[in-house]
Formats: structure tokens, C-alpha cells, sequence
RNA sequence: GGGCGAUUAACUCAGUUGGUAGAGUGCCACGCUUACACCGUGGAUGUCAGAGGUUCGAGUCCUCUAUCGCCCACCA
């Protein structure tokens, strides 16, 4: 439908559900969501929701904000444009398939790779719809006609592209790499989705014989199963008690290696016993330090956290086991010299948990360096401005100590690396074709494409250009790139905007916004993490069914301030249900007053501003009040303090307009010759106060906004107002009286009039 | 080990150019008056974590301390 009866009387009390049915779609089919006029642009990429379930409050705190803000702007006359879209999540979109398939009996395996693809895609389709019909039943006007998802061919194709550049600049390359593995998931993970977890587990202190029978060295560790893999042990050089020590070798047991002792300025001589075992293909630090000394690598460790064919008597089991078959080896060999509860961090995989182990494995990076340059110099200029300011460091800290990205998965579900390998003469190369048939070198038909598939943060680093159409030059890309703020998590900085950032820079030569804005998290009303085991998780549509689309969005943006974590509770919510409750009456009072009046309207068909002899002094306090708040909430709202915005113009309406002008009009209204002022005023003030609102509440303002007199065929087109004139004396004047009437009620009321 | 945030009324939180402490909820008393009981009027409750400093003046700026929380980092 295109068109809204607005004539049916509106009802004694406010009900969302009737206000927000028809808005909506009234909205959408005037084409309001897309860019309107000839102004500026104004371009918000909407981060895409991943496509792996329901929405949460999460997402119903980034709507809320990107829709006010776009709505503002839309207001303001810009050519206001959120783009939304959908995230086919990788590694979590390929579990919760797995998930279903296990409830069934099924491995991916079972099915095979084009089979269980089927299969991702038929959930994917499934769910991208429900995501867009969330994200409608929130309001959210964005421009439909413009979604992407991630796997769409567009940004697929601009994935290779990108894809192809940096690998023919040898800025993406392959290598063998110490890299964080997920024994479950069974696919390498970035350092990003590794989460360290504090664990109480042991301290073992093992002795290594000296080579020459002269004594021992004992060292510290964790995880005794990787001595199997030792190449060295590593000690201080300034170290006295070692000092003879260096260069010479000992015998690590079990295996029976000889192993030399190492000197390395990294080892602490205060922990333990100063010396360190060196495990360099299962150990970070021992990574470099074998780098360092050139020790050999020896993996003891299966991709399924097995123990391999180096591990001697282990071989074939599993890691724990082998734990305990190495302790109680050293404790029967009398090498065992002590054993303690220790409490240290082990990575786990973000996604199940699992810890991860570090092994050598051949993956696909990106080389850091180059592209984080100048995408930390853009911050320190100022070019990039996060809000609030502090997480200019957290991102510029992250920035400097870049490491090199793993971006290779063993997964099925993704985007394949478009890198071919021709089995007849060696060739390999990267395509941006989606298919080759022939080596591009020999021409032979026996190519293999890499099985692995890419980080799922790789397509979403170039979505603020993918989903504008590019590497085609369309002219949505001229038009709307670059965007202007970005708003989302705090906690997907590393992961989504550092590489928006960089990757805009290289591929675009421009930053993709200007702004960062970060909210916080939605914490349930005791301040802890909502979570499905939890079981606090509320749903935004349960809320708003209850209290409104609007009294939801109201309370997300002025529950806190940028990058503050919020919490939120039930009745809160209800409280600003019952201020749309407040306004809506208010609206149905106004207008019972307006019936058979004149309303003076300006040259653009607007209520005109009230002005002249006739005005009382309320309504010039009243004009004022309006005014300051109309300045106020623009400041506050170009300066992102969407709370205190908020805030604002909630005590106007109430404590203001409702509770002073609108009861001191109503002596006026009975029928001598002020009644006209007042109603012009009246209705002035509530159609502009309407219109400060809207981006708050979008749907109950319209509703009511529609029945007053007033230009044009929507709200979410109407000018942003204006502030007029001020009356400075008599708003002095009138907040005396306020004080003086304030003191006389409280007399009252103690002597009981 | 570094970095950041929080600490304001019983509870949940606002308070950005330093100027006599605010809201919502809850509580108490009264109240059907051209909208609203999803309401109105009035009321009670705060050494703004603690100590020191800058200032005519500090919740707001500086230093230190305490408690809680978060992020980063390879503590074997």
C-alpha cells in the first residue's frame, strides 16, 4: 500500500502496534529510503549481520543509532544513504550447518563439499530473509534496493580482485608458518579469533642429562608433551649459573636427541630455573627464538591433536594422554623435580572453545606492513576520527604491532582462494575469474584450485566498496563512496574496521568514512553479558511487540553515551512507552483545540512561527524554550551525544511543553480573545517538537505528525526545524513565576488547601 | 607486564567549553482540572569512591590511593 487513512480518530490510549502497522511500508514505497534531492551525500555501510541466526539487541542498539542518524541527516537535506547487507560468516556460518547436519547424524564429510554447500546456501537464503524482515519490523530505513550479500557475485568478484592485486604484488603470499590451529573446527584461526582463557592446570620441572654426564638443567613447563619436539634448551646470557653451560649439549629424554644450550636475551632469568625448553614448531615465542638460533623444527602433533610419528612411544594418541605418559616417564626415570598448580592463559578458539594449538602449517597471509602505514598515519592526522577519542589508541597500538594476517581456511563455506596450480608444469597463479579450464602459463587442463577458502573478514574489509558495485566504476561508487561515519562494536575493531581502513586506502586511495563511531554492548539489567547459555538474552522483537519499535530505540540511544556499555532493563523501556504514551495524548489535546482555529502558515506551508503583540508570555517562553532545545539537540547530535540529545527533548516535551505551556493554555483556550496565539503556538511547537523527535521515534511521531496541519506527504521528509527567535527577558520572567507557582502548591499542599 | 574505562539519590544511569547537584524506576502524601492513571501536584533521600593540588569557584582539570570491569601482550 502507498497510502495511509490518517482520518480515523486516534484512540484514548497510545498502541505501538496500531501506530507502526502501516509506516513502514508507506515509507519504502514512496522510495524515502533511497537518496532524495540533489544535497551532499550522506553514507552509512550498515554493518552486515551475520547470516547465522536471529538478530539481538546488538543489532537493535546499531539500528536504533545508524537510523537516527540517518533520518537526521535525510532531514537536514543531505542525500542520506544506509546500505544494508548481510555477512555470510565463515567459519560460523559453516557451524551452524554442521550443527544441524550432527542433529541428523551427519558430517560434512557425508555429504561432500558441493553437497553440504547446497546445504549453507539453503540456510543462508532462509535466514538472510529473516534477518531483512528483523531489521524492517526495527524500522530501519535503509535502501533495499541496494542489499548485498557477502557471497553475492559483486562482492565475490571484487574478493578476487582484491585477491589477485595483492598477490601480484607479493603482498599476499603462501608459507609455512607457526599458525593457530583449531584441532575441532579443524582449520587455521588469525590471531584475532584466538581468545586466551585463564586455566589452572600444573607447572612440571623436568631434568635433561648434560650430553657429557657431568650434570643436568632442569627446566619449566606446561605442557611436558611437547618436549618430544625440544631442539635446544635456551638460557640468559648474562646468567652465572649457566655460564659454562652454553654451547655445550644434552640428551633429551625419551626421544634421545641431542640438543644444544642456547643463549637468548628473551629468556627471563628470574622465572623458574632460567632455563627454557625450545619447542619451535609448537610455540610461539620458540618460534623466533629458533628463527634466531636456526634450530631445527620438529612437529610432534597432528592436525587432529594427535600425537605424530616423532613422538616416539606417544604416537597415536591423544595429546592429554601423552601428557601424563611424559610425566610419569620423567617421575620413573627420577628426572621428575617437582610439579605445582600453576594458573596461566591458553588460547581457545573463539568459536567452540577448543584450545588451540600452535603447528606448523603451509596458509595464505597478508603481509601487514605496507598496508598498515598509512592507515595509522590517517589517525594520527586526525583524517580518521574515532569516537569517543580513547580508541584512537587502542587502534593505533593494534596498528603498530601489526602481525602478518593468516588469512586461509580450512573450511568449505567462503570465498575460495582463486589461486590455480597446474599439475604439468608447476605454474601458479591467482584468477579473478571465478573458473579457469587451463593452465594460463602451459595450457595444460590439469589445474587444481585451492581447496581452502578466506578469512570471512577479508570480503568484509572491502564491503564499504564491494557493495557499491566495484571493481565495475558505477556510479554508485562516484556517487557514494567515500561514506562518512561508521558505526558499530568496539570489540570488531581489529577485525572489521582496521582492515575497512586499510584496505579502503589501497584500493580506493581514500578512507571509506571519516568517523568512527563505537557503541557499546547491551548488558542485560545486571550489567552481565547477554548470552544463550545465560539464558538473559532478551529479544528485541519480545520488547517491542510489548512496548513499541520506538520506546525500544528511544531507550537504546539515551541509555548510554558513546562506547559505554548499557544495560538494559524491562522497565526502562516501559518508562519511554509511557512518554510516547505522554506525547500522543499531548497530540490528541492539541489537536481537539485546533479544530475550526486558522493556523497561520509560512511562505514554505509550514505553521508559521508565532509572532507579534498578541503572544503572551508563556507562549514567548514556550517559543524559546523550543528554540534552545531545537540548537541544543542539533549540537548534540552533530557532536554524536545522541543520549543527551535524546534526553533533551524528552524534558522539553514533558517537563515543558506538557506540564507549563499546555496547562496554562488551557485557561486561555476557554474563549476570550488570547485563544488564538495559544493555538497558533500549540501547534507550532508541537510540529516542530515532532519533527526533533522523529529520528528518536520514528513511527509514533509520523503518526501523529500526519494529523497535524503541516507540509508535505511524510515526516521523514520534513525540513529539520529551525531554531526561531528567543525571548530572552521573558524567559527569565516566566521561570520566575514557574519558582514562584512551584512555592505556592507546596504551601498549599502543607496547609491542606 | 602494559593500556583503558567505571566509582554521583534505595536501584539503573545522565551530567563536553569548571559557576549554587539531574532523570527514570521505587517510596510517601494528596488528586478524576479541555489530553494522558501508560496521569497530575507536592515531598523525602546525595561530604558526586578516598586523599591532596590548581582556581574566586571542581562531579567537571592535575597527582596519588582503593575497589570493580574491559582490552592488548609469547610469562616457559
Amino acid at each position: 500500500m502507498t497510502t495511509k487513512a490518517v482520518t480515523a480518530e486516534l484512540g484514548r490510549a497510545y498502541d505501538p502496534s496500531e501506530v507502526e502497522r502501516h509506516w513502514y511500508s508507506y515509507w519504502n514505497d514512496k522510495g524515502y529510503f533511497q537518496p532524495q534531492g540533489d544535497g551532499e551525500p550522506f553514507v552509512i555501510v550498515m554493518p552486515p549481520p551475520n547470516v547465522t541466526g536471529e538478530l539481538h539487541m546488538g543489532h537493535a542498539l546499531f539500528v536504533a543509532v545508524e537510523d537516527l542518524m540517518i533520518r537526521y541527516q535525510r532531514m537536514k537535506g543531505r542525500r542520506a544513504l544506509w546500505l544494508p547487507g548481510a555477512d555470510h560468516a565463515g567459519i560460523a556460518g559453516q557451524w551452524v550447518v554442521e550443527r544441524e547436519l550432527a542433529r541428523e547424524g551427519l558430517t560434512r564429510h557425508d555429504l561432500g563439499r558441493e553437497a553440504f554447500l547446497e546445504r549453507v546456501w539453503e540456510w543462508m537464503d532462509k535466514y538472510q530473509i529473516r534477518i531483512r524482515e528483523q531489521l524492517t519490523s526495527l524500522g530501519a530505513s535503509c535502501d533495499w534496493t541496494r542489499y548485498r550479500f557477502t557471497m553475492d557475485p559483486g562482492p565475490a568478484r571484487a574478493v578476487r580482485t582484491v585477491f589477485k592485486q595483492l598477490y601480484d604484488e607479493e603482498l599476499i603470499y603462501r608459507g609455512e608458518r607457526l599458525i593457530n590451529w583449531c584441532p575441532r573446527c579443524n582449520t587455521a584461526l588469525s590471531d584475532l579469533e584466538v581468545i586466551h582463557r585463564e586455566v589452572t592446570g600444573s607447572i612440571w620441572e623436568l631434568a635433561y642429562p648434560l650430553e657429557d654426564g657431568s650434570g643436568e638443567i632442569v627446566v619449566a613447563t606446561t605442557r611436558p608433551e611437547t618436549m618430544l619436539g625440544d631442539t635446544a634448551v635456551a638460557v640468559h646470557p648474562d646468567d652465572e649459573r649457566y655460564k659454562g653451560l652454553v654451547g655445550k649439549y644434552l640428551i633429551l629424554p625419551i626421544v634421545e636427541r641431542r640438543i644444544p644450550i642456547i643463549a637468548d636475551e628473551a629468556v627471563d632469568p628470574e622465572f623458574g630455573t632460567g632455563a627454557v625448553k625450545v619447542t619451535p614448531a609448537h610455540d610461539f615465542n620458540d618460534w623466533d627464538m629458533g628463527n634466531r638460533h636456526d634450530l631445527p623444527r620438529i612437529s610432534v602433533m597432528n592436525f587432529d591433536g594427535t600425537m605424530n610419528e616423532n613422538a616416539g612411544p606417544f604416537a597415536g594418541q591423544q595429546s592429554g594422554e601423552a601428557r601424563r605418559g611424559v610425566v610419569a616417564h620423567f617421575r620413573e626415570a627420577g628426572l621428575l623435580r617437582g610439579e605445582q598448580s600453576y594458573t596461566h592463559s591458553v588460547g581457545t578458539c573463539e568459536r567452540c572453545e577448543t584450545v588451540v594449538e600452535p603447528l606448523i602449517s603451509t596458509q595464505w597471509f597478508v603481509k601487514m606492513k605496507p598496508l598498515a602505514e598509512p592507515a595509522a598515519e590517517v589517525a594520527r592526522t586526525g583524517e580518521l576520527r574515532f569516537v569517543p577519542e580513547r580508541f584512537t589508541g587502542v587502534y593505533l597500538n593494534w596498528m603498530d604491532n601489526i602481525q602478518d594476517w593468516c588469512i586461509s581456511r580450512q573450511l568449505w563455506w567462503g570465498h575460495r582462494i582463486p589461486v590455480w596450480y597446474c599439475q604439468a608444469c608447476g605454474h601458479q597463479w591467482a584468477s579473478v575469474e571465478e573458473q579457469q579450464t587451463t593452465c594460463e602459463k602451459c595450457g595444460s587442463a590439469e589445474i587444481e584450485q585451492d581447496p581452502d577458502v578466506l578469512d570471512t573478514w577479508f570480503s568484509s574489509g572491502l564491503w564499504p566498496f564491494s557493495i557499491l558495485g566495484w571493481p565495475d566504476e558505477t556510479d554508485d561508487l562516484k556517487q557514494y563512496y567515500p561514506g562518512h561515519v561508521m558505526e558499530t562494536g568496539h570489540d570488531i575493531i581489529f577485525f572489521w574496521v582496521a582492515r575497512m581502513i586499510f584496505f579502503g586506502l589501497k584500493f580506493m586511495g581514500e578512507l571509506p568514512f571519516h568517523t568512527v563511531y563505537l557503541h557499546g554492548i547491551v548488558r542485560d539489567a545486571k550489567g552481565e553479558r547477554m548470552s544463550k547459555t545465560k539464558g538473559n538474552v532478551l529479544d528485541p522483537l519480545d520488547i517491542t511487540s510489548k512496548y513499541g519499535t520506538d520506546a525500544l530505540r528511544f531507550t537504546l540511544i539515551t541509555a548510554a553515551g558513546p562506547g559505554t556499555d548499557l544495560k538494559l532493563a524491562e522497565d526502562r523501556v516501559e518508562a519511554n512507552r509511557n512518554f510516547a504514551n505522554k506525547i500522543y495524548n499531548l497530540t490528541r489535546f492539541v489537536l481537539s483545540n485546533l479544530e475550526g482555529a486558522e493556523i497561520a502558515r509560512d511562505e514554505q506551508g509550514d505553521v508559521a512561527e508565532p509572532e507579534g503583540e498578541a503572544l503572551a508570555l508563556v507562549d514567548r517562553w514556550i517559543l524559546t524554550r523550543l528554540h534552545r532545545t531545537m540548537a541544543y539537540a542539533s549540537r548534540q547530535i552533530d557532536n554524536y551525544q545522541f543520549h543527551e540529545a535524546g534526553r533533551t527533548i524528552y524534558e522539553f516535551l514533558w517537563s515543558e511543553f506538557a506540564d507549563w505551556y499546555v496547562e496554562a493554555a488551557k485557561v486561555r483556550l476557554r474563549g476570550d480573545g488570547d485563544a488564538g496565539a495559544a493555538t497558533q503556538t500549540l501547534a507550532y511547537v508541537l510540529e516542530r517538537a515532532l519533527r526533533l523527535l522523529h529520528p528518536f521515534m520514528p513511527y509514533v511521531t509520523e503518526e501523529l505528525w500526519q494529523r497535524l496541519p503541516h507540509k508535505g506527504d511524510s515526516l521523514i521528509v520534513a525540513p529539520w526545524p529551525e531554531p526561531g527567535r528567543e525571548y530572552a527577558e521573558e524567559f527569565e520572567k516566566f521561570e520566575a513565576i514557574k519558582e514562584a507557582t512551584r512555592l505556592i502548591r507546596n504551601a498549599r499542599a502543607e496547609h491542606g488547601v
